[in-house]
DNA sequence: CCTCCAATTGCAACTTATTTGCATTTGCAT
DNA sequence: ATGCAAATGCAAATAAGTTGCAATTGGAGG
């Protein structure tokens, strides 16, 4: 990933702090919380502030370089959007891992809503639970 | 719905608090987050302590009492639930009202994720927006 | 290269939404 | 009526961001 040319083509100013989020993004494709990616950047980029990295990261969602997802605790989570167009995810508890569903719910039920009059205007549909490998893990296995 | 049936079916005990936070989720259907229906529980039992109510939606949720969701900002959103198994949810940004969706995606789904090794646990499905109702009110119609 | 200015950052204080430890009270089974 | 686990109240703590503002800087234009 050309991070300097995808900030350009948003209009972004290129700067160490956004460079420093997106090369630690770009280094997995796991989801990761706030939290953890700001200490991760600090390691880039020591002295970074969070609230750089809060403002980027909501900045960096609107423009579509990154994916974000809410859990039920609170606290959420992040990953860089390599996928073109609309897609959801799998996402595995134990290590982050995540598997791209192009299938979208919404297509099923659009038309069920436009009969009652009601305009959705954004949508949710995530799965969790383990891939094969934290799977095995934590049965032994292995 | 009987309050106190359906605590005791679940082996919670019976208490002000506990028949206060429910009388108020079943005057509406639409989802309500902590804080209003908090305020709103104080109006029915004043002095009700607000890590009571806290305490009490985790307790209610894992007792299949009521449904809760998490929006994308943070602040979790409450409502009682009246229908039996899984089911998701329509909900406005207007006004709060829902509309329940028995159609589950994982059903397309599960297959494919056995196929690859993967687990589920939990996933989410939500579709927000307006509701009939709230669409011609911002239209100014009515 | 130099200049300029909107965009971005750093800092600190604030907020929101809970969560937790602990002493006290209470529902309810016996 | 009694006993005690469950539930509550209170206060303090925490987690996860958010915001106002002054200082800095990327990069467009000259
Ligand atoms: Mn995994
Ligand atoms: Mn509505
Ligand atoms: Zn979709
Ligand atoms: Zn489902």
């Amino acid at each position: 990933m050309d991070i300097d040319r995808e900030l350009k083509k948003r209009q972004l100013k290129v700067t160490p702090q956004r460079q420093a989020i997106l090369k630690v993004l770009s280094q997995s494709d796991a989801f990761i919380n706030a939290q953890n990616l700001y200490t991760k950047v600090l390691e880039v980029l020591p002295g970074t502030n969070f609230s750089t990295v809060y403002r980027n990261l909501d900045t960096l969602v609107s423009k579509d370089l990154l994916c974000r997802i809410s859990r039920e605790n609170g606290g959420d989570l992040y990953k860089i959007r390599s996928e073109e167009g609309h897609h959801h995810h799998v996402i595995c508890k134990g290590c982050g891992a995540t598997i791209v569903i192009e299938f979208c719910p919404m297509d099923t039920i659009r038309e069920k809503l436009e009969d009652v009059g009601f305009v959705p205007t954004d949508h949710r549909f995530e799965i969790y639970g383990y891939c094969k490998k934290c799977k095995d893990k934590s049965m032994g296995n292995i």
